[in-house]
DNA sequence: ACACGTGTTATGCG
DNA sequence: TCGCATAACACGTG
């Protein structure tokens, strides 16, 4: 389910089949999906236009529309389950890959919680069974700190600022310091830079910065050619009895700002300070 | 029946 | 006001 990987995936769906379509109806019914926007504004706002442009920060997705006078997005959060599909009005079924199905059929909208339709009978639709996925117009991403995928070591450091006893790993999931990583991108990242997710942010050393830079850009690059974070290394060894992939020691579990997470009991020793 | 969850946000506290 | 911890949100799944 949705990490940057998969927010990516669900960004190029829309690019590739949902721009440039005349929106001849919209579904924004569902109020808690769509707060803090009344039923009926959204889809005031979308009547009559086209998406024409597909972004992404972090987890988030933004549409511009080609309304006049003025210019609206259509903000886009998968949450935790939600999901981009594009059936075209034969029911062919796009989607963004197989990130989230748990058995879902092609065709199975039960849990669509916000729909584009387009004048040639094609659908957008949000699928999200949990309905923690949000639509919203004209989001804040200038709230959203840099891409993961694109951070420069600077703002990788001006991130990790110091005199903060804030573990590493809320601090890496913070989107308003960085935008992306998610629970399991970030125990891929801890892992791969042998640093333990409890560890507080003032005590990373220089050398321990930047294997946690390389080891974010490694692990994006992976997840992102591999179609998801499903494809990363340590998510198969993070269950109760696994041995660390790399010197078979024993996986430790605990949850670290509030989220469940998993360490190699050897290479990721939490240090006082 | 009950606990869990790959995300975000409101609330409370020091 | 800030940083941080926690609960709440909603609902399918094991």
């Amino acid at each position: 389910m949705p990490e940057l990987p998969e927010v990516e995936s669900a960004r190029a769906v829309i690019e590739r089949n949902g721009l440039r379509r005349r929106i001849v109806d919209v579904d924004d019914s569902d109020t808690f999906v769509c707060r803090p926007h009344p039923p009926g504004e959204i889809r005031h706002a979308l009547l009559g236009t086209e998406l024409v442009t597909a972004m992404r920060r972090g987890k988030s997705m933004w549409c511009r529309a080609n309304s006049v006078p003025e210019a609206v997005t259509l903000g886009i959060h998968l949450g935790m389950s939600g999901k981009i599909v594009i059936a075209d009005s034969d029911g062919t079924e796009i989607d963004g890959g197989d990130y989230w199905e748990r058995g879902r059929q092609p065709g199975d909208y039960r849990w669509a919680r916000f729909t584009l339709a387009f004048a040639d009978g094609g659908r957008l639709m949000l699928v999200d069974p949990r309905r923690l996925g949000r639509i919203r117009l004209n989001p804040p991403v200038d709230e959203l700190g840099p891409d993961a995928q694109l951070i420069t070591p600077a703002q990788f450091r001006a991130a990790l600022a110091a005199g903060s006893t804030a573990p590493v790993k809320a601090r890496i999931m913070d989107q308003h310091r960085i935008a992306g990583i998610g629970n399991l991108l970030a125990d891929e990242i801890l892992w791969r830079a042998r640093i333990h997710p409890a560890q507080a942010v003032s005590s990373l050393t220089g050398p321990e910065q930047g294997r946690l830079l390389r080891a974010t850009r490694d692990a994006i690059r992976t997840a992102l050619r591999e179609g998801g974070v499903h494809a990363l290394t340590i998510i198969p060894y993070r269950r109760r009895g696994a041995a660390c992939p790399r010197d078979h020691a024993p996986m430790r579990t605990g949850a670290v700002d509030g989220r469940t997470s998993w360490w190699c009991s050897a290479e990721q020793v939490l240090v006082p300070g």
